[in-house]
DNA sequence: GCTAAAATTCAGAAATTTCAGAAGACTCCT
DNA sequence: AGGAGTCTTCTGAAATTTCTGAATTTTAGC
């Protein structure tokens, strides 16, 4: 019964992760990797969890492994192959998507670049870009505090 | 041509946006309203200039008023309403973006609820709580830096 | 090398999202 | 009150996204 509530939990996450901008795929999938009982899964087991495509899982554990939320360990002598969660999964998860953080400050100065001082747009975009050239400084110190305050 | 590479960059930003979470068309008008030459702007102008039609303008208005992007100005004897991008538009953004770092605490709270102690599952589903509990902490310290540091 | 299991790729189907248009409601002015 | 103009809501259609299933490639063991 805990069981079931388990795999509840986790797709629940999944909708969260999905909302933050992630597939829906590769969320469900990441939400398999923090909520099984296994140390590492292969693509199989991620398969038959979700009652997926093989297909889809293969696509998901890729996207997974190129943003470095999971990564492939080195294979034990298996045919498959076996991949785990990241321990900086979450610090990672949080920087990329801050990605945005780092492309609406551009997006900010090209908009200045287009308008002349005079212009009321000229003031907003210049607010805007503050804001983000502010925060842009912030987050890397704040996930370093983060990473102090490890044990490891 | 300064003019159009304005309404260019006013697009790449209203893509940014799209990827951020917002929808489409709520993107497109938000970029509008940065990006115009004018104090403020009705609902008809952004229609026009974005080409699409009223209904569509309308809903994405709502948006942008419901989550504190944009304000209804108090009318000036016109028929036609009057909004504007809120001065403290991009801290809200971020806020709301970051709604998400809450949601994600109690989606581990919740699963940690599921394990117990010699699962593997608990080990990584407190890890994940410790991270976003301790983000939740210092997002509104880092707002409140930003918000002292500027002259209003 | 050969075989069988696993992983990848891709085209098409399915589902979701997004938008335009029309009809109705509301507001301001006369 | 009447009327013109503006805003809102709703529904069907179009476009985009997402997933599957099958064919292909890769890998490990024999």
């Amino acid at each position: 019964m805990s069981e079931k509530e388990r795999w509840q939990a986790a797709e629940r996450l999944a909708l969260v992760l999905t909302e933050g901008g992630l597939q829906r795929m590769s969320a469900r999938a990441l939400a398999v990797f923090l909520f099984t009982d296994a140390e590492t899964v292969t693509m199989g087991e991620i398969a038959d969890r979700l009652g997926v495509s093989a297909g889809s899982v293969s696509g998901a554990v890729k996207t997974l492994l190129s943003v470095g939320l999971i990564e492939r360990l080195p294979a034990p002598g298996s045919r498959r192959e076996h991949y785990r969660l990241r321990d900086d999964a979450w610090a990672t998860l949080f920087s990329t998507q801050n990605t945005v953080v780092h492309v609406m400050l551009q997006a900010a100065e090209t908009g200045i670049a287009t308008t002349t001082s005079d212009d009321p747009a000229h003031a907003r975009l210049t607010r805007m870009r503050d804001f983000y050239e502010f925060m842009l400084n912030e987050i890397p110190d704040l996930i370093r505090r983060w990473q102090e305050r490890q044990p490891g």
